[in-house]
DNA sequence: GTTATATTTATCCAATTGGTCAACTTCCGA
DNA sequence: TCGGAAGTTGACCAATTGGATAAATATAAC
């Protein structure tokens, strides 16, 4: 369960105040980025006293680095699970595959593309870490399989480093700035039919032979003007 | 409370802080968010006394909200110039223009959609500024246009908001992660090739009759590993 | 020039910051 | 049972924060 946009401080026992605080510090830097967010901070929203940052992490780098792989880690486990059946099938599906979970990850984990976007436009050390240890691999292995389905003719002929952004923006942004979205659209973003909707538009987009489906347009309200 | 001259064409004085710190707002707001900056940071980079952000805007609100203003009517005059002409043309030559112009816009001034992307994700007294006078208009006019080019057969039959939606991620992107792109490509994403390849990619999405065009894969370098 | 106003700077303020540390509590193995 | 390690806390520090002054400078109007 997620907290909407502020998290309560909650005095409560003692022993979990280091996931407490890994799970405040990932609500904290991707909505204010890492140079807004302090120990006091956390600790209030965690509810335990700042000193246990230095103590559990030695830093506040420390703190984000292992808040960041947690993340990256459930996502590339949950890929796994789901790609590892079909290991030998044609890149066309993989692919399929990969898109419908990466939609799904982003809904329930909005916070992964938040941090990407917070820490991809300036040159950070923690953008080296980033890009060396997370999604250089992840690009390297998404563009592959591009390549690859490119040559059978199932995937269509967009330049792959750029057909791997477009795979991860339209799929996270909706849920990445979900406030924005819900008020301006008037829908939620993590309602079924949109998500489904989401997948299907990607999946247009990216592979062929999968030509605009039903007529879909009722997914989300009609809201017009503005307020 | 303040005295705060309220003619902002009168041609008095040296405005030149004024303007300065605009600059520096925009780019420290974009690439921090707002709750990383503060009246002397703003003072440093912009080469002047902090207490000027209190004399020439209040405060700190007041210099967000009239830094972005100014970004909004920069796009917002380029479109209506770009559109003018053709404002009684079929709504998707307007889209196609729009999608150009909204590629071209965010490559030269990539601070507008990190703005937003770091206001969009949680509520905030600027989140409903920007919803209120900027984004909720701009989302009005174009889901109007694809409802009526979806209405001819001319813009797929997606739902409305989510083209919205991709439409300003798949433009904004690259240019908005810059920094992240560039490392994890090993090109940069202002080039002109790779802004010609997203505005064709945006096109196809959108636009019917705009089957995948010319072979294009060479555009990027094809690093594969990491650095 | 003189004067009123616009712009800029320097300085002060209480409040808050990140980091450190000694002391207190809880837990677990011997 | 006891002793030490692990976990947690409150208090302290120098440094910095945002905001509010008054004083200083520049500009324009007369």
């Amino acid at each position: 369960m997620k907290a909407e946009p502020d998290t309560p401080a909650r005095p409560t026992g003692k022993r979990d105040a280091r996931e407490r605080l890994l799970k405040a510090a990932l609500h904290a830097f991707s909505s204010l980025g890492f140079e807004a967010v302090g120990p006091r901070m956390l600790g209030e929203m965690a509810g335990v006293n700042h000193s246990l940052v230095a103590y559990h992490f030695g830093s506040m780098d420390g703190l984000w680095r292992e808040a960041v792989a947690s993340l990256f880690v459930a996502y590339r486990e949950r890929l796994d699970a789901r790609l590892g059946g079909l290991d030998g099938l044609d890149a066309a599906t993989q692919l399929s595959v990969g898109i419908e979970d990466l939609v799904a990850f982003s809904r329930d984990n909005p916070e992964l593309h938040r941090i990407m976007t917070i820490e991809g436009r300036r040159g950070s050390p923690r953008l080296d870490w980033l890009i060396e240890n997370q999604i250089g691999p992840l690009f390297a292995r998404a563009t592959a399989l591009i390549r690859q389905g490119q040559a059978d003719g199932t995937v269509r002929p967009f330049d792959p480093a750029l057909l791997f952004y477009a795979m991860i923006g339209l799929a996270a942004t909706p849920f990445s700035v979900s406030v924005e979205f819900e008020r301006v659209t008037g829908g939620n973003p993590a309602q079924d039919g949109i998500v489904r909707e989401l997948g299907r538009m990607i999946r247009f987009l990216v592979l062929t032979g999968r030509e605009t489906p039903v007529r879909s347009s009722g997914t989300l309200p009609r809201r017009q003007g503005k307020a």
